[in-house]
DNA sequence: GCTAACTTCAAACGTTCGTTTGAACTTTGC
DNA sequence: GCAAAGTTCAAACGAACGTTTGAAGTTAGC
């Protein structure tokens, strides 16, 4: 157990942020497994050897992405939830996916690659269940239990379902900015589609409920 | 050009089958670089060079297993969507969004791999998107016209931005046939996804439009 | 200023990758 | 039945993979 006593340096974290900027960026473009360490290695600016010696493996350096990328947008998730149920105790529907979803948004816009979070669920089962469920169940149960409060007339199961979708559009936004450009339009970008998004879930969150 | 006269036999047609299930199979559950050729020709019980021989290289292999998986679900898409016309001259949203998802949910239930098709959209995009597109397009394109006509109320940008997300929704339930089990529910499979997505995106289609 | 710990790197480890080769074997066309 | 074409396989190709090694370089503590 007991780790040597560490006095870490100060350009060694340097060097694990830049390896974990690069991990970010590459993983979310092509995978875990379409990356290589050496592609990232080159990416930092670093040598291979640097990525193992600061996380051990590559399965552990997608780890620390992972949640390096994921870890401040579910403290938001919660701190809005928490915002919310202290101003008012009955939350809107709408603001309560509004608190889910914009978090990972917001992060899209001004940081690095948090579609990592979202290319995380394409990864094979063994490798992206046991890091969903450690990331996500706490923070997901929580926003079950408010949504289920929000909308007593829907019963846990359907609630289930209706969560898991909101998840899928959202991935859907964060893999694909835009629609792609299957519908012959193509045209210059549409900025609309955190908007859209919400507007689509609360939709199908609240059918059949009058608001 | 012109390709020398071949006369195939009885047991390649066999080959390339089994060489294809296996592709299904594998790439579906691990993606495209987290399959190897040798672990397709091992699934498959052939030598490795018989997949080079029958579909060129790997990149060629994953086209044909992604058409053979996606083929017949566009054309029973756009099957679905001649009936629809030809019954009634305006279809309600509903059995639009029915004819676009139906089949792919069906191919699922009763035929191989289909997640393959889901899969395709989580790979790197010069790998995705020409498939993507050249797949999809034509199908995509009938579907975004026709529901068009039945929501009038709605811009063209707004639907698209519907579409995409109805895609999200349908892939999220292609990958994960339940709700993952972060929600600490756990229990028996519910069968009541397809019901509850084809839901879920209609009111995400109709929303604010009196049905 | 010396020792011990931390960090980096070039090089190499053995393995696996996609692909090719060339020889065996089977079928087809005549 | 025989040449030609189609099909399969064991073996090998060089390249790239994740990981380890050991030495060189740098800092911290005393």
């Amino acid at each position: 157990m007991g780790e040597p006593a560490r006095t870490p340096r100060a350009d060694s974290a340097h060097t694990r942020q830049r390896i974990l900027d690069a991990s970010e960026k590459l993983f979310s473009e092509r995978g875990y497994s379409g990356t290589s360490l050496r592609a990232i290695a080159d990416e930092a600016g670093v040598n291979v050897a640097a990525a193992n010696y600061h996380f051990g493996s590559k399965a552990q350096l997608l780890e620390a992405s992972f949640q390096r990328c994921i870890a401040p947008i579910n403290a938001e998730r919660l701190r809005r939830l928490d915002e919310l149920q202290a101003r008012e105790d009955s939350p809107s529907v709408r603001s309560i996916v509004q608190a889910f979803v914009e978090p990972g948004l917001e992060m899209a816009r001004t940081a690095r690659f948090p579609r990592l979070a979202a290319r995380i669920f394409a990864e094979p089962k063994e490798l992206s269940l046991p890091l969903l469920k450690r990331t996500f169940s706490a923070m997901a149960q929580r926003y079950m239990a408010v949504l289920a409060q929000a909308l007593p007339s829907v019963d846990e199961a359907t609630l289930r379902w209706r969560f898991h979708f909101m998840v899928g559009c959202l991935i859907q936004l964060l893999n694909f900015e835009q629609p792609p450009d299957v519908f012959g339009a193509g045209g210059q970008p549409d900025p609309g589609g955190p908007e859209h998004l919400i507007d689509f879930i609360v939709a199908g969150m609240c059918q059949g409920v009058p608001s």
